[in-house]
This record gives structure tokens, C-alpha cells and sequence, in this order.
DNA sequence: CTGCTTCTTAGACAGATGTCTAAGACCTCC
DNA sequence: GGAGGTCTTAGACATCTGTCTAAGAAGCAG
């Protein structure tokens, strides 16, 4: 997959799992693959995990790369992953730069795989 | 992860607090990440869609390894990582090998990802 | 302007991954 | 038993990936 991430929207109205409505084609399969792999890394399922039970819902680089305990280039490396696959929103405010989940895109994406929705 | 592949057993239930439960402990995060990886690819997507929308729910390689346009020996191999990770069952019957998938470790491992989920 | 902190980018490197071919294992039928 | 189809395993190989260090970019406080 030597591809970058296809800019798609996935967080638009799906409402069938197209995992489960029939033999999925190559380029669909492909998104749901790119997307699933940017949160297949236990350290990303961590930062998703920091970035949803979050208090104010967001969390700044500051304070997610001691939490799990790598070079903040590496988180940052992360968490670009997370920004590519539309799974997280940055914003730079000052000095930080603060991270959001999309709530909506994570659950767009589990829906496409759920084999019993719809 | 720079050290040596952990050894982790994935073929059992998945059972633990989901993703937006609070910030994820390590070990737990290994084993989503881990049973992700299973279906992070496009070839295996496919290949499990095939199989939840098999007439009978199930499919021998036979039928999988032309679908998918890969070799047999590929294809037994990606069949291979998603038996490892519990998400088909396999069964020899006569020549074939049936391959049928396990709706519920997916239903668990999507429960886990979601973010509206508890 | 000069430091200091935070974050990203670039380069490098070990280890993992997807694919193939070749060979073995399992099964059926003649 | 032998021929032939189906599936897995082993080995090889190119590519991808996660991590680090080092260096740049962005911003704040003296």
C-alpha cells in the first residue's frame, strides 16, 4: 500500500456497512483499510483514547508525549497520522498545539465495518 | 515499537473498557491495536466482507483466492492473520477448507473503538 | 534581539508486512 | 498406489512502519 490517504469524507451519512451489504470492491476496501490502520498501533489507540476522555475534549502534544512516554517527535509523528486519516482536528493556539477528536469520523468508520448495522 | 514483536494471545473474546472509558492503559491498547492490524489491510477487508456476505456464511479458499485476484498461498496467509485474531473460524471439510466469520469478536472489537459506546 | 519552550520535518535504521515461488501436507477418485 | 486438486508452510525479497536524533519553524517572555 505504498498510497497516501485518499482525501474522502468518511464522516458523511453511511448508514449500511458496506462489509456486510455484499463483496466489498478494491478502492472501497482500501479507504477502510487506510483509515483502519491509522488507529491500528497501540500507541495511536492510546492518544484516541487520551483525546476522548479528555476533560475539555482536547488535549495539546505538551501533554501527550509524556503520557505515553515517547519522543515528542514521534507522538507528533502520530498524531499526523491521526490528522491524515481525519480522526483527529489540530489547532494551534500559542505555543501549543491542541488536539480534538472526531468523534463522528471514528464512529463513521466502525459503522462501515459493523456486521450488524443495518 | 522498536523492541521485539509481544507475544500476545488475540484468540480469545475481546474484553475490555472501551475506547472513550478514559485513557487507555498499554497492554490494553496492544491488544485493540493487534486485533485492528488483523483487518487493517485491503485485501482482508475484502476477504471479510466476502465471508459476511457469503449465501451460507462461509467461503472455502477456492472461492476467496480468485475473488481477491491474489495466490492461494497469499490468500491462506491473510486468512491466516484473521483466524490468529479470532475474527473467522475455520473448518476442514473433504478437500476444502470453509471459512466462516466470527460476527460477534467483530461486534466486540467495534465496541471497544466506539466512542458512543458506554 | 536573544533565549526558551513547543511542535514539525528530515534522515536513518531495525523490525514488521505483503507478496511471490517452491515444496510439503491433506484429500478424493480412478 | 498414483494422479490431481486444495491448502499451508518456508524462504526470499521489496516495501512500509515506528522509533530515534538532529535540525528547523513558530511563538512567548525578558
Amino acid at each position: 500500500m505504498p498510497k497516501t490517504l485518499p482525501v474522502v469524507d468518511v464522516t458523511g451519512p453511511i448508514c449500511c456497512s458496506p462489509v456486510g451489504a455484499g463483496a466489498m470492491a478494491e478502492p472501497e476496501a482500501l479507504e477502510v483499510a487506510l483509515r483502519l490502520k491509522a488507529i491500528a498501533d497501540p500507541t495511536r489507540v492510546r492518544l484516541m483514547s487520551m483525546l476522548l476522555a479528555a476533560p475539555d475534549g482536547e488535549a495539546c502534544g505538551c501533554d501527550l508525549a509524556p503520557a505515553v512516554g515517547l519522543t515528542d517527535a514521534t507522538v507528533s509523528h502520530h498524531l499526523g497520522q491521526l490528522l491524515k486519516a481525519g480522526l483527529v482536528t489540530r489547532e494551534r493556539r500559542g505555543m501549543n498545539v491542541w488536539y480534538s477528536p472526531d468523534r463522528s469520523a471514528l464512529s463513521a468508520l466502525i459503522r462501515v465495518i459493523d456486521p450488524d448495522c443495518c
